[in-house]
DNA sequence: CATTTGATGTTCT
DNA sequence: GAACATCAAATGC
């Protein structure tokens, strides 16, 4: 039950796609003020890269009040309004300065699938309900109130229960929704585990 | 089934 | 004013 919370160190890595794979497995956890622990199984991810990639809202070195997060040193929260009604929830990853962010895409609910659900206003626990980035932040009652917290706090953390995937376990692709982005779209950066059906389509 | 479309608000031009 | 790291409901086979 009890996992260990991952440390700063961890998302100060330069490597933000590697540290996108070492996500796979790893556990999201969210324990808000009066409201049940929730937490779920993290199944997919994308690596956005602030120096060289057009998909990403830092992209070259471009600092607004939006993406101003991003250049915190790794293990803060980045949570990004889409389309007007979607929260998506991002790691902000490397040092201070190097604007990279891993988007969670997807997770599998683990502990309080109760509170999720009713969050979520189904009954019924299908994929549908957390897979998908704009789903697993509504899941969760994660918002953009949440960005810049720090995750190795007591509100949003990620945690090693030990459940890690191997490697061809694991499988890679083209991001998804980020067409705009021209040849930088193309980038194999989402990562997800084959076997499982909590991923988005 | 597959494909289309409307909802919705923040950011940047 | 346009664009956008999406979802769910409605339509058309």
């Amino acid at each position: 039950m009890t996992g260990k919370k991952l440390s700063a160190n961890f998302y100060q890595r330069a490597d933000v796609v590697q540290i996108s794979k070492d996500l796979l497995g790893k556990v999201l956890c969210t324990n808000f003020k009066g409201q049940p622990l929730a937490s779920g199984i993290i199944t997919e991810t994308e690596a956005y890269c602030g120096r060289s990639d057009k998909a990403c809202h830092a992209n070259n070195g471009l600092r607004t009040k939006r993406t101003e997060v991003m250049y915190q040193a790794g293990g803060a929260a980045y949570v990004y309004l889409c389309y007007g009604i979607h929260h998506l929830f991002n790691v902000v990853t490397n040092v201070k300065d190097k604007a990279d962010a891993i988007l969670i895409r997807s997770i599998k609910p683990l502990d309080g699938a109760d509170t999720i659900l009713s969050r979520r206003q189904t009954d019924n626990l299908s994929p549908k309900v957390t897979a998908g980035p704009g789903r697993l932040t509504k899941a969760l009652d994660i918002t953009t109130n949440h960005t810049g917290i720090d995750l190795t706090a007591d509100t949003i953390w990620i945690e090693d229960r030990k459940i890690g995937y191997r490697a061809e376990q694991i499988a890679s692709s083209p991001r998804i929704g980020v067409d705009y982005a021209g040849e930088d779209a193309k980038r194999p950066w989402r990562f997800y585990v084959k076997e499982s059906e909590w991923v988005s389509t």
